[in-house]
DNA sequence: TATACATATGGATAATTATTAATATATATA
DNA sequence: TATATATATTAATAATTATCCATATGTATA
């Protein structure tokens, strides 16, 4: 798939969206981005991994938990415009 | 819904994806717009449809034909981050 | 007014996607 | 090793979406 495209499927979806914007000011583990969103433990592990196939963020394991952080550089461009007036 | 969402939902579907690059360097006629995207004049009516209720492009009629052209700032911007290098 | 042309819409279908509950896996610690 | 904790995966379902064919609508012109 191009690039583009799949930046734009990994922001396009609401929860993925929250997520990607949470992790803006630093890498999350896990536990703190359930809550965030509002979704259940499942729904946001497979968003995850579905953020982390689209090239968008990668993950770390640290003992018990996974840490999720922003990896690709045009994501945090683009956030920045969309989120500009 | 979320403006960001609107454009991200705007530019995740291929069809809508080519359109929109395609409209970026200028104002399009639909019966242009069709065969450059090798789908359905009706699939095209209808991506057109869904891209103008998400703001990101705006529709004329000249005479028979009906002209479309990007009108989202954000939108220009955000494509030129992701086709760079 | 009748016809041709350009675009939009309705209805049907197939495909994709998001969500959840239940369960599995991995890690740390008692 | 047994237990608790954190995360991932599976399976089922519901919802959304993209596509197409057929047809309707709007516009120009003979």
């Amino acid at each position: 798939m191009k690039e583009s495209l799949k930046i734009f499927k990994a922001l396009c979806d609401e929860t993925r969206l929250k997520i990607v914007e949470f992790l803006l000011d630093g890498e999350k583990c896990v536990c703190k981005i359930v809550p965030h969103t509002k979704r259940t433990q499942s729904t946001v592990s497979i968003q995850l991994a579905k953020l982390e196939n689209l090239g968008v963020v990668e993950s770390e394991r640290q003992g018990k938990s996974v840490y999720y952080k922003l990896t690709n550089p045009k994501v945090k461009k683009i956030l920045k415009i969309v989120k500009s007036d």
